[in-house]
DNA sequence: GGAAACCATAGATAACGTCTATGATGGATT
DNA sequence: AATCCATCATAGACGTTATCTATGGTTTCC
């Protein structure tokens, strides 16, 4: 495990271009950055710098490690202004997994708005494991995500929904039903990088020999169908992502479905904030309950 | 600053709720570890356990540090997990303002793909800050964002726009050309708060005795436009986020406009993507040049 | 050729992290 | 009520570490 004072000296190191006005910079003696350093890559395990002619430069592993060691010190600022920061007013942290769709998650919230006029949401994007993180850290109070069968405490079961296919609507296909992997294999392939069930989609294809070319990845499912109403590609996507500017399709056989949950915050909550969870929890519920999207 | 032993001490309490498990499990003895809490409690300016009847609880200080410990700890592991992966297949690591349009940028890059199928592109949304600072530590290639008289090594000017104010298309208001902050006085205001022109918004209304009342607030720019499209409130947004689930109306005296630019590399790049490179520059050019997005 | 600049090593030393021993406190048991 | 047990805090000892000064080695500049 490395440590934080050494990547402070690393960081002078880049940023000076010398051991010694990097010494100087973080008010040591150069023989002590040195050393420093030597330390640093005895804990990383591999040079960070070229020694050459008196002069210093990053290695490739050098170059990598420089986000990260900016990064990492980052996260300590943030630490420490964290501590600083007077408590502010109480606000519902919610969680929204990148693959709902956001005009329904707009919907919902614009709905719940409404009803709580004076509650703070705030809301973040996140994966399945980047929720589940968070929840678990406490720096979210709620999440909306896929369930996988966590007991009642943890999340409360909302509804199912299946996965279509979405192409432009010019597309030769964009009339039909359903089709089959063999009518998509001269066809452009978008990859949402984010997709619970992207193993599951290679599968199918590959299970029937078609390889559709991919030729875009992204993580954000709004550039995704941006993509495919541009008419660059199609993509599999859960049904409720799909807008006016996509027509979607079914695929023969590719019978996935994602059931959606609330999640519960996973520590007790100040009673000034119970009765506002119970009424936020009640209204997701009324809205997004097992029998659907509400209308 | 902290130290990360520390850090991995203080998570350990936490995760087992007592200074001697604690101690059992990070392989030091109860004494070390009490005065390593004692250190980080220092460190950090104020205590992060209550100690009461032999029992540990987080106070708020240490509830608030708890998710910013573990996402120090969790950048470290992605440092020393940056350092191990092999070297990728290289690709084309773009930033893109988050309050940019998805459906510009997709088509840009759409054009893109087309004219160069073979070329990754990995998008990454972010803030202007958080681009630059992306750019700076080399975590990124290219960032649209927006221009601020960098000089030509840095940045390629393209084009400007204008911001305008979206309605849901059934409000009141949504047939007029152009209003007043008075007009808006009664209405309800959706936050994008990672608008380039915040405080100058929130200047115009302030300046005209006009608070609109604020109703929700998102980074998420389709999640606000969602919202607008919902009917939840309206929001200023750059001109080229308009689409047809929203109207557009003029903000009478808020001239404010944006100039975007495609950042640079601030770093010297590899001989065998310079060429790649100068393509896809040329070709941002003449789709976003300074006459505006080609249609 | 000598001076200057810069990184690496050696040895000394103060500071540090950890140990054992023990104290203080409160709850559980008898 | 007394005793035992569990747990955190403190004290002192000690091995290790981070830093210092001194100096060596190499390269560049004048």
């Amino acid at each position: 495990m490395m440590d934080l004072y050494l990547l402070r000296y690393f960081l002078a190191v880049v940023e000076t271009g010398s051991f010694t006005r990097a010494a100087d910079r973080t008010f040591v003696t150069q023989p002590t950055l040195s050393a420093g350093i030597k330390k640093l890559e005895a804990q990383v395990g591999q040079p960070l710098f070229e020694r050459s002619n008196r002069r210093v430069f990053l290695t490739d592993a050098g170059t990598r490690f420089l986000p990260r060691a900016k990064a990492i010190l980052h996260e300590c600022n943030l630490a420490m202004q964290a501590l600083e920061e007077t408590a502010t007013a109480p606000v519902l942290r919610l969680g929204v997994l990148t693959t709902l769709s956001n005009r329904a998650v707009g919907e919902l919230l614009a709905r719940y708005k409404k009803a709580e006029p004076k509650v703070t949401v705030e809301v973040y994007d996140g994966t399945e494991q980047e929720l589940t993180n968070r929840l678990d850290d406490r720096s979210l109070d709620y999440a909306l995500s896929v369930y996988r069968g966590e007991g009642e405490d943890k999340a409360l079961p909302l509804f199912d929904e299946k996965y279509v296919f979405i192409l432009p609507p010019e597309h030769r296909l964009s009339g039909k039903r359903s089709v089959g992997a063999a009518d998509l294999a001269e066809d452009y392939m978008i990859v949402r990088s984010r997709c619970e069930v992207l193993s599951e989609t290679s599968r199918y294809f590959t299970d029937q020999n078609v390889r559709p070319r991919l030729v875009y990845r992204t993580p954000n499912d709004s550039r995704a169908i941006a993509m495919v109403a541009a008419g660059i590609g199609g993509t599999v996507v859960p049904e409720s992502l799909v807008d006016e500017r996509v027509t979607a399709i079914d695929l023969s056989g590719f019978d996935y479905k994602r059931k959606l949950a609330l999640f519960r915050p996973r520590y007790q909550l100040a009673a000034a904030t119970t009765q506002l969870a119970a009424d936020f929890e009640r209204h997701v519920e009324n809205c997004w309950g097992v029998t659907g999207i509400m209308q």
